[in-house]
DNA sequence: CTTCCACATGTCGTTGCCGACATGTCGAAG
DNA sequence: CTTCGACATGTCGGCAACGACATGTGGAAG
């Protein structure tokens, strides 16, 4: 139910479209919960329906906006609140790590000079972001204020991961 | 197809039953990627049927215990090592992070206390168990070797995490 | 000797999630 | 005036994944 409570903290922000929210996923959310459209529009169905959001307004090209209720306000809000979240963080580098003793040593130090490179790139993109944020590029809405902090988490992943797999690649190529 | 190259590679370990790997999928695979035993079950199935793994012995209880073979085990390493992994990272936790502004100052800073406490824990549990295995306490077989990297990615990115959630809650408090 | 727990394997119904397919509109560029 | 790309919403079939339910066994403790 984590998709559903995205899309409303999304329309917490504002009036939003199926197409808006899906741009919104696959721009800013989808690297930690990645959505497409089928189901965007499928849950925004049901989220009207149960009387979490209501349509907005209905523009060119069949575009409908939809606009959060109070009743969809206090439900993220619960969630937020009062739910303590699923821990386990899906991810399928180190689920190959568990296996990395099936590669050649050479085979498995290239890949790990791969994977450490692009998690590199990834943390300074991130990094890059955190600072443009701190020099007040994006305003300083409570809004702009979380993506700060939830730019700063990627910045650390990342950072960590791309040092993990430079150590492990070492420790590989050393025996 | 995570769930089956999972399953793969725990079977090049040695020979199992379902019941085995459902448990190492509990106790030291599933942070990272989750598998119930409705689910282990079905895909051993399917890799029976295809020839990725076979039957090896039936014991007491109804036990089959499966072992890979030569197809598996070139599935497996084909995997490893021509593929190249889907790289988001599915957690919640940080879903979440991009809605901290709905949530009141003070119940902010109580969360985030209460999410870097618990990413503590678990990094130093981490940090405990790559320890042990430096010590030897796990032999030095090259599935422990690998098991070493991945604890101490473990490690690492819960230590990011935690480090990460003090940082945020201190600057929730700042304003 | 019974009771209880860990062992052990499965089915079933529902929801989550995705890729592919389908359809149509508006504006801008050529 | 046509063509193309971004806008926009949806359906459908299928596999992934999970919780709940179902069933039975072997050994150990009381």
């Amino acid at each position: 139910m984590s998709l559903r409570h995205g899309l409303l903290g999304l329309l917490a922000e504002g009036p939003a479209s199926g197409y808006d929210l899906t741009r919104r996923f696959e721009e800013v959310v989808g690297p930690v919960w990645p959505a497409k459209h089928p189901q965007i529009y499928a849950e925004l169905g049901r989220l009207a329906t149960e009387g979490l959001i209501k349509v907005e307004s209905e523009g060119a090209r069949g575009r409908k906006a939809y606009e959060i209720t109070d009743a969809g306000l206090a439900e993220v809000r619960r969630w937020l609140v009062d739910t303590n979240p699923g821990q386990a963080l899906r991810f399928e580098p180190l689920l190959r790590s568990f296996f990395f003793w099936l590669m050649e040593p050479d085979e498995l130090a290239a890949h790990l000079d791969r994977e450490s490179a692009s998690y590199r790139q990834l943390a300074t993109t991130y990094r890059d972001y955190a600072e443009a944020k701190d020099r007040g590029e994006f305003g300083s809405s409570p809004q702009t204020q979380s993506l700060r902090m939830a730019v700063e988490a990627g910045a650390r992943i990342y950072t960590a991961l791309a040092d993990w797999a430079e150590w492990a690649a070492e420790r590989s190529r050393k025996q």
